[in-house]
DNA sequence: TACGCGGTGGGACGTACGTCACACTGTTGG
DNA sequence: CCAACAGTGTGACGTACGTCCCACCGCGTA
């Protein structure tokens, strides 16, 4: 594990409550796996109780409903941590998590990690900080998907994706999200027609550029009204 | 706090991996909060560092959308927690607690439950647990919400209902949920008439009978097939 | 008795968005 | 270098559901 992966690590929310120390021995338990894009790290309906943290590259989390059609619960990138309920609730997975891009993660077991919950209150204090932040994010979107119109998601996702991921240049701000119209709509639970024509719109408004797995956001102001 | 109370208490995931000794120890901070239909205990945007446990009635979570729209996020009765992301996360409240019976509460403030957080991590795992099963649930409405059409969210909504406060009775299962159909409709993401339309015609398939707050299922095995 | 008032029942109408269909473009690979 | 395919762009059409109406019913208050 190189310099810049333990640096990756430690801005995760499992580390953040560590000093050097600590979370020099954790890291001692963890181990690396590495994904081409589209390779699937673990299904829907498999048990597993390891959680992850992204070192390097996206992965995605999907649910698909009995008749196929698919639903994006979020996007992953460097620092962010994923696979945890199964973890904290022995349950089989609900999600299925594949690579959008090359990706490096760092994995850690039930066993490794249970020493630390029990013998380090503020690692799991950290944690509940950590689930009750994406409980309220979670129920946002929850808001958006009955107050908001799609064109409105659609921004909203941009936004999202821009905080995270988002690259300023002279040009405007370059979002590489990686993903691909259809993963983009399964994300804001609409067609990828809708999404598409969304976009088409903003691009026409001159408030972003489309391109390739990306877009460049130019007039963010715009943009952010509109999501409202 | 009666025999019953101390019942319902320990039930609760806070308290659920406890010794007898130690959820004395913890009723000892609690503090009883009482409040009649339409009562308010906190509103989204303050801020608060308490969660409760039901004692004894109904309460209803609710977010208001900037143009004054409502979304009611859950009905919560006897032996279940709220308010504990305030707790977990020190920010402001994100939704609103309105009572939607007469209701008793048991109180907890952020100091008293750090310690019991940090000197027995039990505790700090149970909660974990608490809040990992909570995102899960979460998960599942947003994928109706993507999925399903009203008349089937209003179906899983009733079953969801029946299944924490149903009453077996010898003409079907009796489902007191104390709710208007307008509430009904914000529970489940949609227009008040499209609820009531949707109620009127599994009412007309013979697979429930409506009262006042109430609905009385019939025939459940219909439901949930329409449900899926 | 009359009068609101909160809640329910239901019809008429418009529209946002899903589905279907097809054409176009860029990339992979044999 | 052309085939095959994944991804994008766009129009035509149907429909689920929101909005707007109003009628009705029970209940408490004057």
């Amino acid at each position: 594990m190189t310099d810049r992966d333990v640096d990756v690590l430690s801005r995760a929310p499992l580390f953040e409550a560590l000093d050097e120390q600590g979370a020099k021995a954790l890291r001692a338990n963890v181990t690396e796996v590495r994904l081409a894009r589209g390779q699937t790290l673990f299904n829907e309906g498999e048990t597993g109780d390891r959680l992850y943290v992204v070192l390097e590259g996206k992965i995605k989390l999907t649910r698909t409903a009995p008749d196929g059609r698919e639903n994006l619960l979020s996007v992953l990138g460097p620092s962010e941590m994923f696979g945890e309920l199964s973890l904290f609730d022995p349950r089989p997975r609900t999600a299925s998590a594949i690579a959008v891009t090359e990706v490096r993660l760092a994995g850690l077991g039930h066993d490794d990690l249970r020493p630390w919950l029990t013998g380090h209150p503020e690692v799991a204090v950290q944690l509940l900080r950590a689930l009750a932040q994406r409980l309220r994010k979670t129920n946002d979107v929850m808001a958006d998907l009955v107050f908001t119109d799609v064109p409105g998601r659609v921004a909203k996702a941009l936004l999202d994706l821009a905080e995270r991921f988002g690259q300023p240049s002279d040009v405007g701000l370059h979002v590489h999200h990686d993903l691909t119209q259809e993963e983009l709509a399964q994300l804001v639970g609409a067609s990828r027609e809708t999404v598409n024509k969304a976009l088409a719109d903003f691009a026409a408004r001159g408030w972003l550029r489309i391109e390739a797995r990306a877009v460049v956001i130019l007039d963010i102001e715009r943009l952010r009204k509109r999501s409202r």
